[in-house]
Formats: C-alpha cells, structure tokens, sequence
RNA sequence: GGGCAGAUGGCGGAAUUGGUAUACGCGCUAGGCUUAGGACCUAGUUCCUUUUAAAGGAUUGCGGGUUCGAGUCCCGCUCUGCCCA
C-alpha cells in the first residue's frame, strides 16, 4: 500500500486547482449566487491560527455550497495599509511598500499551502493605487454630500518624538517608543458624518436576524441612544444660559447642583473673574489631560466651585454650578444637572464636598430619608418634594414634566446618540492620502475626480520623528490649487485604515473596474454576502463602518444595498494553555510549521474538530496528532478496498445482511448529520465526529461486509460517502482518494450527496424504562408498538418486576417510541 | 457598577424540541504485533461502595423551585471571559 503521502498529494491538488482556475467565478444569473466571505487580513508577514481557523470555516462552507450546486464567490486579499509596516521603515530601513508586497507574497503561499478555495484573480490590496483611487473617490463624493467635514479635535502627542501617537501607541499614558509622559494637544482633523445615520443604523438591526444577538447588544451600546430632556438653566445675574442633558427629568427638583465638563466652552468663562482664575484654570487644564489620558478609568472624583449659581427653572431654586472630571464633554450637552439623592455619581460628589442631598423620588412601598441616605437610589418610583408633580410615578412624570418644559419654553425633549462622528485623519504615512488642496484664495478645494488617485511619494524618510513624513515631502505638499492654478498646499493627513476595509467586499464584486469603485450589475448579481466570517473582535469599529458605508453607497444610487451583511459567524479566539497565543508568552503555535509535520488537511480538520466555530478553541498538539491519525485510518481503509471500486456491484436493499442494513443506515444518517451541521448549525466538530462515527462502523464491519457481493456494494458506498463528507474539511487527501478509487470527475465538482429519507428511519427503538424517573432497564421493540403492547411488555422485564415489587403503579408516562416512566 | 456569554470526566468537547448525561477525539490502563517503539491493532476507561461475576449509589459550579422526568425551564448565589462605564 501507498503511504499517505500528505505533502506530496496536497501539492499535486493545490497545482491543480490553480491550472483549471477551479474556483474562479463569473456572474451567472442561470445558478443560485452564494457570497462567502472571511475578514481579509492584515498583512503582518506570517498567517497565524486565528486565520487558519477564520479561513477553514469559509473554506468549508464555500466548499459544501459549490457541491450544492451553487455559484460560489469566494474572494480574499489584503487589509494592506496601516501603521506596522510604518514601525518596519523605522525599525528596518525598509519601504512601507515592499515590506507589505513582501508580507502578502509570504502569506498568499501560507494561503496557497492550506488549500483554500479562493478565487485568486480577484485578489485585491488595499496599498494599491488602483484600490486606494476609490477610498479618495469615495471620500469627494463624501465632502461633496456634506458627509467629510473638518473640526478642532484632541490627538495623542509625544513632546519627546514630537509627533502624533495612536492609541494603541499609548502604552499606559506613555510613549511605545521613548517612554515620556504622552501629552494631548489640539489638531483640525477629518470626520465622517457617521451621526447622520445613527438612527438607521439602529433600526438596521432588525434585518440582521442572523446576527449573534450580544454582537448587535455590543452595537447598541456602542451607539448608545438616550431619549430624554435637554433643559435650561439661566445663569444668575448673567444673561448665560447653561444646557443639560437628562434622561430622568423626573428628578430634575432634586438637582442641587450643576456640573460642567472641564472642556465645556463656559467652564473658563464663568470664573474669569475669580481671584484665584489662573489656578483654576491650571487644574482645567491638567483635568481635561488628565480625563483623556485616563479614558475608560475610574477617576477620583474632582471638581471646583465657579462661584456661580444658575435658577433650577422647575424648583425655582438657585444652586451652585460646579466644574468636576467625572463629566464627559462629548456626551450630551457635555453638563449634567446633579441629582446625587438619585444618581450614585453625584451621590458621591455630593459627599465628598458636602453638597445637599434631596429626596424626589421614592419608592412605592417605602420612604426615604434625605439624611440617612447610603447611596443614591436610581430606580423608577413615585414623585416627592417636586411640587405639582407630587405622587406621580416616574414615568408619568417625564412625559407631563417634559410637556410643561415646552410649554414654558425651558426644555424640550431630545433623542441623544453616545456614537460620536468617525475622526479618520491619521499623521501617519502608509495610508490613503486625504484628497483635499488648501488655497489661500479659495480655501479648501478637493481634488478633481480625474486627477486621481493622488499618489503617496515614494521617496519618503521614516525617522520616526517630528511630525507625518508627509509634510517633508515637499513636492507632494507644494501643489496648484485645482480651481484658481494658484500656489496652493496639499493636505499630508491620510486616512484611517478603517475606511478601506468599509467597502472591499463591493470591489470584490468587480475587482477590475478601471472607471468607477464598483459595478452595479455584479454587485447587484453578488451583494449582499451571503456570510460573513470573522473575530468578535471587530464587533463595533469594522462592523459598524461598513454598515455605515454600505447605506452611505446606497444613498449615492450606486447599490441597493441597505445592509451588505446579513449573516455574520463571530468566531472564537485560538488560546493555548488558556491564554490567547502571543509571543510574549511563548505559546505560539505556528501553521508552517504544523503543515510541515503532518500537512494541511489534518491542520484544517483539527482546527474545525476542536470547537465549535463561536467559541474560544484551546490548541492540543496531541488532540491534533489524533486528526492526523484519523486521515491515515481512512487512506488505509481506502487502500484496503481499492478492488470494490474496479467492480460494478449492485444490490437491492431487502436483500442486505443486518450488517449490511445497518451500515448503509449509518451511511445515510451521516449524509443526513453532516450536511445539517454544515449548513444549519455550522457546527464544524459535530459533523466530524459524525464521520468518525461513520468510519469506525464501516471499518468494524468491513471483512463482514465483504464477504458477499451486496455487502461489497454497501461497503463501496460507505467508503464514498466518507470521502466525499470529509472534502470539505480535509480536501486534498479526498480528492486523492476519489481519484484513486476510479472516479473521473474531481470531486469537487461532484454533486453533494442527498440522503434516503427511509434509510433515516430506524425499525427497531430501544424504550429507557424508569421507575420514578430513575433508569432500570431498556427494550428493544420494534417502531409503532402500541402502548398497550409496550407496557406488557416492560412488565414483564425481570429487573423492572424486582424494582416494582410491593409497589402499587400510580402512573404510567409513555412517550411513543422513546421511553416509559413508571410513577409508584 | 451595567450589559452579554459561559461553567459538563484527567483534558478538548457532545447531548439540536424538557426524555439513555459524558457521543467523537485526546490522555490513561491492559493485551497483541515487534529487537524495540512515541507506529499499528484489540479491549477497557465519569466517580464512589462492595466486588468473582455483578449490583447499588452519586454526578453537569453552588443552593432552592417547577415537572412523572431538568445539563436544558424559573429564582437566588459563586466564579470565569468579553463589551461598556
């Protein structure tokens, strides 16, 4: 017999695949489209398990739904732009660019070496010109909508480096690369009006029904919208008025005093002419760092007295308005009103500087004491010390407080979203350039459509330091204004790299389109993806983007599209020893070197076998040896039947030996498992457990078997069966072993076997019989007995006679073919 | 602090609709093959008690509840992970 050559056998298919261009694809309005699509990766230089496991499940599902008979669109390419390859030019000396065109040809081999089904003439990289023309495009049509705007916003500063960090360059308040205190600083920056469909984006949710539902819980938070009351406080003896923002105006005669978030515009100005202004406006100041900085912390609680009061419109009281730094500028109307006897955060203000706590809201069963309050109460109840409102429930009381608001023209009633606008300006290099020229005569003029793509210079130095390596380059700055061919400035901000990965599942759908990002046919033959597979991890930011893209495309008349994912698989993390793998703990497992040592196809059908897709997936060298061993198992089963397939055996079912019977059953029930877990469950370890199953009956029986020629038949059929059920999980080794076994087509061009619905049915069940809920014994009977005969029967089982004695049956539980329950 | 997910043998996990808990794989034990084996084959393997066979009892993080029957449903608690603050 052959050895199971796995390195040689999975070259000779991967060849293969690639000559016959097995899986590209045209649109074919004649076959059923099936869009399968795995988040692309980041080009970091070497594929790690969590791709392995990303790109294994599309494979599978791409794979089966090809059998099925559908018109599979599998595509992959590179998230190519973005900040490491910037950190190689500093560390390295090399070019952004070739170390991102050296990364992907690495990993598109790592790719090529697992046996993906990818359609790789629609490979796309975001680095190119030929993509990142339409990021540009897209970003004009964008500012032309009113959608791209510039405003004043904070970034991450290094005074050492003297350049722009990103967050994740901020390790713990300091910088990754000279460890000095990182600083905040002010910066015109772009955004995307991402607010404006903030409602949609929400009602959105409702399509997305075969979403995980705490991914779209994740969204909602992250979107966070707050029906309530924006209010009016008049500032006394001043002509300000000071805006709140509150969703419990219901306890608003409880608000004792006001906060403003150190940010807020007024916060200088109201104690201007305090003597002690420049130390206040010090610790201004260094809070507004501070609370940056620290974002996500939980802060001592500070604040400053302005000196001034505002008039409470509903209580008619005047009380003291503060500056504290557990009030965020960006939510609401960046000032809260205090309520501390009803919110726990004022709560603790309020103690801390000894500021008056009041009762206006009580329970409905209770009362509470101002005095003796040990933490703020925040549920719903009943209105006390608010006046006319008194007695009201809470609910009530919002709705009548806010209609008196308005008709007092004090408030009114506002929908809020947490989601703020998407800043995508990056001080950064390898990213799209922002196509944008600043005149001094006309201002700020995008860049014509035809001059695109502005392309990023090539002749750039990376030191690291002192700013975007853009601005030095002074033949990219230095420009013609478009409009007036005066001397003009060219913007050095590029974009976020989120912008790119918001729409490449549409470029995929017509990745050579030379004249416009997209092709409203293909699109509309190939959108929406059918499923998208990818790491919880992107949840919020990508998720959402593209979402937002995908409505902002729509709203240009190019698709009609409302949401281009409708079925999202959020995988789990690959760990080992518990702890995601990293190299700073050294519990790495690398692919290429897994593949060397036992190939692909074990590596794929390990990585599915172990877990089911949504969970976490703990890495066992030894678990994986047992897939190895599994694939051996069924190439020597193969091996040892090789003769049935030079034969043409038949056979009539009522004629099988009960062996016989009982594995073409089994054969059956495992078409059956298999295709349900693949394409209902898409529970991957269940379906291969169900052909070990099925492996292990045929290998059992199989001398047996052949012993007569209807045995033969079935055991040939079995043998088919497992192969073609595990192509899609390990394919080389099954297109081997179908080609091996006398079969002229590929098998992957085979059509996905369909189950006999009567062979699913067993004759024969065997009954649990409990007494008192307890198991005492099984029978064996044959299907459709009736009660009568089954309870005779179970009588008549010693062990339940034994069990039963000087007992009377009160009752007798009997589910039809399944079980008996005797109740004494 | 809030929201979400989860906790099942020595390990990864299965149990899809309230009906045999522990499928499948790993590991382990014994035997076979073998000069030998970390290769392969066969048998066994949740725990406890008595043990020749076998029988009985317990068991899905903990405590209650609903039910003839609960890993699954309900209430309370502990712990772990993720997201938000």
């Amino acid at each position: 017999m052959k050895q199971y050559n796995y390195k040689e056998i999975e070259e000779k298919w991967q060849k293969i695949w690639e000559r016959e261009k097995t899986f590209e694809v045209k649109e074919d309005p004649s076959k059923k489209k099936f869009y399968c699509l795995e988040m692309f990766p980041y080009p970091s230089g070497m594929i790690h398990m969590g791709h392995v496991r990303n790109y294994s499940i599309g494979d599978v599902i791409a794979r089966f739904k090809r059998m099925k008979g559908y018109n599979v669109l599998h595509p992959i390419g590179w998230d190519a732009l973005g900040l490491p390859a910037e950190n190689a030019a500093i560390k390295h000396g090399l070019h952004p660019e070739k170390w991102t065109i050296d990364n992907i040809n690495r990993m598109r081999e790592q790719l090529k070496r697992l046996g993906f089904s990818y359609a790789w003439e629609r490979e796309i990289n975001t680095s190119s010109p030929e993509y990142y023309k339409w990021n540009q495009w897209f970003f004009i049509k964008m500012f032309e909508k009113g959608l791209a705007y510039r405003k004043n916003s904070w970034v991450n500063w290094c005074p050492t480096c003297k350049t722009v960090l990103a967050n994740e360059q901020v390790i713990s308040g300091k910088c990754w690369r000279c460890d000095s205190e990182v600083t905040q600083r002010e910066m015109e920056q772009w955004f995307l009006k991402i607010t404006e469909y903030a409602e949609e984006l929400l009602e959105g949710h409702k399509e997305l029904k075969k979403w995980p539902e705490h991914v779209i819980q994740m969204q909602k938070n992250w979107i966070g919208k707050s029906e309530g009351t924006i209010v009016k406080f008049p500032v006394v003896n001043s002509s300000e008025v000071l805006e709140v923002f509150t969703t419990r105006i219901d306890t608003i005669f409880g608000a004792t005093f006001l906060v403003l978030s150190p940010e807020h515009p007024l916060s200088k100005k109201l104690i201007e002419d305090l003597p002690n202004k420049e130390e206040l406006f010090d610790w201004i100041d260094k809070t507004i760092k501070e609370m940056r900085l620290r974002r996500g912390e939980e802060l001592e609680k500070e604040g400053i007295f302005t000196g001034k009061k505002v008039l409470n419109p509903f209580s008619r009281k005047e009380i003291p308005v503060w500056i504290a730094n557990y009030v965020l500028f960006e939510y609401g109307t960046g000032a809260i009103m205090a309520v501390p006897a009803h919110d726990q955060r004022d709560f603790e203000f309020a103690k801390k500087y000894n500021l008056p706590i009041r009762v206006v809201i009580k329970p409905k069963d209770k009362d509470l004491e101002s005095d003796s309050l040990s933490e703020a109460f925040e549920e719903y109840g009943i209105l006390v010390n608010s006046g006319e409102f008194n007695g009201l429930e809470s609910k009530k009381a919002i709705n009548l407080m806010n209609e008196w608001a308005e008709r007092q023209n004090i408030g009114k009633r506002a929908i809020l979203y947490r989601l703020r606008d998407w800043g995508i300006s990056r001080q950064r290099y390898w990213g799209t350039p922002i196509p944008i020229v600043y005149c001094k005569k006309c201002g700020i003029v995008p860049v014509p459509y035809e001059q695109l793509p502005v392309l990023l210079p090539k002749d750039v130095k990376f030191t690291g330091e002192e700013g975007s390596p853009l601005e030095k380059v002074e033949s990219f700055v230095n420009t013609k204004c478009p409009k007036c061919n005066g001397p003009a400035r060219r913007e050095t901000d590029t974009m976020d790299t989120f912008f790119d990965s918001s729409w490449y599942n549409y470029r995929y759908t017509s990745p050579k389109e030379n004249t416009r990002p997209l092709n409203p046919e293909a699109v509309k033959y190939w959108m929406p993806v059918d499923i998208y597979i990818g790491g919880v991890e992107h949840a919020i930011l990508h998720l959402i983007y593209a979402r937002f893209f995908s409505k902002v495309i729509r709203d240009m008349n190019l698709t009609n599209i409302n949401e281009p994912f409708p079925h999202l698989l959020a995988q789990g993390m690959v760990t080992k020893d518990g702890a995601a793998m990293s190299k700073s703990k050294g519990n790495v497992v690398y692919p290429e070197e897994f593949i060397e040592k036992y190939g692909a196809d074990t590596l794929r059908l390990f990585i599915l076998f172990a877990a089911p897709p949504e969970k976490d997936l703990e890495w066992s060298d030894k678990g994986a040896e047992g897939c190895f061993r599994f694939l051996t198992r069924v190439w020597r089963l193969v091996h040892e039947c090789l003769d049935l397939f030079n034969q043409n055996i038949g056979y009539n079912e009522k004629e099988l030996s009960k062996e016989a019977l009982e594995v073409l059953k089994k054969t059956h029930q495992t078409i059956k498992k298999v295709s349900e877990d693949i394409e209902k469950r898409y529970h991957f370890n269940t379906a291969i457990s169900a052909i070990m199953e099925l492996y292990n009956k045929v290998s059992q029986y199989k001398e047996k078997l052949k012993e007569d020629s209807k045995g033969k038949a079935i055991l040939k059929e079995s043998i088919e069966a497992i192969i073609i059920l595990l192509s899609p999980f390990a394919p080389h080794i099954c297109e081997e072993l179908w080609q091996i076994t006398n079969h002229k087509e590929y098998l992957i061009n085979t059509k996905w076997p369909e189950y006999k619905p009567h062979l699913i049915k067993e004759e024969e069940v065997t009954y649990i019989v409990q007494i008192n809920g307890k198991l005492r014994a099984k029978l064996q009977a044959p299907v459709g007995l009736s009660e009568k005969e089954i309870r005779e029967r179970i009588l008549s089982i010693p062990s339940v006679q034994n069990h039963l004695k000087g007992k009377s049956i009160k009752k007798l539980i009997y589910i039809p073919n399944k079980l008996v329950n005797i109740v004494t």
